[in-house]
DNA sequence: TGTTGCGCTGTAAGCGCTTTCATTTATGCG
DNA sequence: CGCATAAATGAAAGCGCTTACAGCGCAACA
């Protein structure tokens, strides 16, 4: 038996005993090559390149790796062949639903392709986010999947320096200088604003998430701002709320906005959760909606059809998303040619949370 | 410069271009190590020990760091010092609220500790569950996250041969063999048992998650019955069933019950979204709850409090299962002393979706 | 001023695997 | 049946880092 400790005295984690006795040790590719009688170029090639081997030695070495329970050691194999098969993704929280769904279809794309995932999450925080990133790059991640688009520039130098192909989400923009599958918040938010006001609404207040740190949610505020600055309208003083996206925060501020002198007609609400949480409170509160005010969503969660009323909002394409965002990544890590940036429709879904206003009914079709 | 290709042809991955030039490569420790003008061990050491290295050294190698761009090799940093910093988690599914809150916050400590979460999700299969900790494994993970106790023997094989510490959550078993930090489901489920039979239930109905690979499930079923079983009640034919943790399985098993002749008075249900569904049945079928029909969930998931009724349930502690668990993970890599379990508390809330049967009102205290 | 001892730094040997290149063995053809 | 060619295998050089050990310089002591 060949001596090959090079630490000799490096306490219980050491390899070989002072006897050279191979006891009470992993197996490495060595020992199996050794047990199989051939070589550890062709262990390597059996699990890497099965093709390449004679069938009967094959599988006499697949033999020897069950006889012994060798798993291979991933960080050497990444190290001598310069990849991980894992892809990194760093999301601004799970704890949402539709961001776990979210994950959930991209990490099952990569399982389906033999990729782990390596999940991280910024908080909505820039600078954590930057370091969460340089901390998967110096976990060799293949690929690695973002959401959103602003973000440090140092997260961009970085991924272009070390050449690591990523993908941002949750947004699409025509004219962005980076990879992106997503739809457009400003677009959809806008239509939920333009129906809004089709429907009459002329004081509408929006519960938005906190923009700080979330280029999705200012987007749709955005969005609501300009449909109704293309009607004219802007947001009447203390209408327009930023919160954290639960449910608790969005009662305040509806408790708040429910109880101000000017009352608007619609609350349009960053997400479905905000929602949720506007929608409760009218409840607590007696408020009846739509018949006194209006409310909107964005996501589209399977609660918000089953609320009551059922919800209106915007059905966003979650897991479409993420089985999209790892067939870019896949791609280009297989060099296949694939575009470079992905639309996908985010539609507004009209329940029964809106209504027109009451001067307006006459009017409608 | 010294020449250190081994592969001279290795085409566009190559690190130096046949004339040696350095251009357009990632810096290695050693560039880090001639810029500094220091060794790589010394680089390595500010890197890992900064204290055992003189300040101005020191400095003189952050400097270098920065102006070079150096990001460590997280693969050869685990294959010379034989420890990754990646904890592994394989959970049933993420696209689950409660399970997402529980990964929040086992990520939320562990990236404290300078540790990166590297998660998988088995889709409550046993045999999907033995991949993904295979390729955990594989993927070097110091330390393993799973949820409930029963899997394939072959995982905690594998994880006792490689010395990897584990934990096993959202379960508590004095008697276990296994580390466990969670909490009693069977009595839990007991205790809503207890809990309708003593205001007056006798026909109880069950919307359970899955059993088969999902134990939390079936000891949540076993608690009911025990509870029933003590008083000498038991199912109706077709009381119990079991469907996917969807809204939509559990409307559609409601509806069944609801329409069944032996129209059960309570259901209790294998968990909150199971509950949110029925209660979404009743309300469409106009089953006013309480009056007509209690209804108990499980987890007080933040929209639990919401509901209307106001649901109730098992509050469950998600969270602190999560930074538990990391905790007992932690304290066993740094080698500090922790009890191998940790019984948490799941506590019924009793809310507005429960009342006592008619008849028994008068008895009531 | 000559030792001794200590703390800092450098040297170099691996960590466990993949992959190139050379070698050996099988195959096809004249 | 012998040779050219292709296919299968083996030998060995790293992948980029950590760390044991040796060596060196310096302060403290005699």
């Amino acid at each position: 038996m060949t001596d090959r400790g090079a630490h000799p005295d490096k306490g219980p984690g050491h390899r070989r005993g002072p006897g050279g006795d191979a006891s009470a040790t992993q197996p490495r590719l060595a020992d199996v090559a050794r047990f199989a009688g051939v070589s550890t170029a062709t262990v390597s090639r059996v699990l890497n390149h099965p093709t390449a081997v004679t069938p009967q030695l094959r599988q006499r070495v697949h033999a020897a790796v069950d006889a012994l329970g060798y798993v291979p050691h991933g960080h050497a194999r990444a190290l001598a062949s310069r990849r991980s098969n894992t892809i990194g993704a760093v999301v601004p929280t799970i704890d949402n639903a539709i961001f776990a769904r979210n994950i959930q279809s991209l990490q099952a794309r990569l399982f389906e392709s033999g990729r782990t995932l390596l999940l991280a999450s910024s908080d909505y925080n820039y600078e954590r986010e930057r370091r969460e990133v340089q901390s998967l790059v110096e976990r060799g991640i293949d690929g690695l999947f973002l959401v959103g688009e602003a973000r440090e520039p140092a997260v961009y130098q970085l991924l272009e320096s070390k050449r690591i192909p990523y993908v941002n989400t949750w947004i699409y923009r025509e004219d962005s200088l980076h990879p992106c599958v997503g739809f457009d918040n400003l677009q959809a938010a806008y239509q939920i604003g333009s129906y809004l006001l089709d429907i009459g609404h002329r004081s509408i207040a929006m519960v938005a998430g906190i923009m700080q740190g979330n280029d999705r949610a200012a987007e749709r505020v955005e969005g609501i701002t300009a449909a109704m600055a293309d009607r004219g309208v802007r947001f009447a003083p203390g209408h327009l709320v930023e919160h954290a996206y639960e449910i608790a925060e969005a009662r305040r501020a509806a408790s708040r906005l429910l109880a101000s002198p000017n009352r608007p007609t619609a609350i349009a609400c960053g997400n479905d959760v905000l929602a949720f949480g506007v929608l409760f409170e009218c409840r607590a509160r007696g408020v009846n909606v739509p018949r006194d005010i209006s409310i909107t969503g964005f996501d589209d969660l399977d609660l918000a059809a089953n609320m009551d009323p059922p919800l209106t909002t915007i059905r966003v394409p979650a897991a479409e998303m993420g089985r999209r965002a790892a067939e870019y990544l896949l791609a280009r890590l297989d060099k296949t040619p694939i575009p470079e940036k992905t639309e996908l429709q985010a539609a507004l879904v009209v329940r029964e949370t809106t209504a027109p206003t009451p001067e307006l009914v006459p009017e409608l079709t």
